[in-house]
DNA sequence: CGGGATCCTTTTAGATACTG
DNA sequence: CAGTATCTAAAAGGATCCCG
């Protein structure tokens, strides 16, 4: 059995540069999240993901989706023809990803009443 | 044993109202995660805060304890005397929180190299 | 259909100075 | 010691128009 020991970064540098902090903000960000969630269950073209998603601009669609392809989360499949159809799917790691995610969001599920109700008594006082 | 289903919100408003997009958003946020980590170990002063972590701004560690203190994941206590002493620590529901996000650094640390690859491969292409 | 380019608004973070 | 107030900078998100 492997123990992995994960040290706090104290610098701004260190922290920046931190693996799990890059993800961890990647994951933070409005769209990718849901655009994960949503390929998790199968692939999808580019203005399927559009429609699929409301309020989301073409442009950060586009720049949300080059950066996971980028970060090798998800695949970018061009298919020829009329009319041409590029497909957006998972990739392996994207999948491993998306796991952490989803248990992270189980958890927030989970705990929403009590962050809520935290907030009420703060606010209250 | 209990099923929880998670379903993926398709709106904004669904989006954003989601407990688990406000919890990732929050923990992507700059800070907060290196908060939680560095309190995981032992209480800390606020001064004693700014200190650890350098570069981090009074304003903005002051803007993060509170919203911690208020989504009750880190509790705030005042022992008066001299000087005067105020005491962060992880609640439970934070140090659970803690815990989720651990994990999620952990996978971001074992999958860099992949990421990293992934980022040479798109960016020579 | 599947984008890229340009311009603008909102959100988040940082610098600096001051206070009970 | 433990903050607050004010101001500025940077990053994320969005609207709109154009193109092969």
């Amino acid at each position: 059995m492997s123990t992995t020991t994960l040290t706090v970064p104290v610098t701004v540098a260190e922290h920046q540069a931190c693996p799990a902090t890059v993800v961890l903000r990647r994951a933070g960000e409005k769209w990718p999240g849901l655009i994960l969630s949503l390929l998790r269950d199968r692939s999808y073209g580019y203005n399927e993901l559009d429609r699929a998603v409301e309020g989301l601009s073409r442009r950060v669609l586009t720049r949300t989706l080059r950066t996971l392809e980028r970060d090798g989360l998800v695949s970018r499949t061009v298919h020829e023809g009329r009319p041409p159809r590029v497909e957006y799917a998972l990739t392996g790691l994207g999948r491993s990803l998306q796991e952490q995610l989803r248990a992270l969001a189980l958890w927030a599920v989970e705990h929403d009443g009590e962050i809520r109700a935290a907030r009420a008594r703060f606010d209250g006082a």
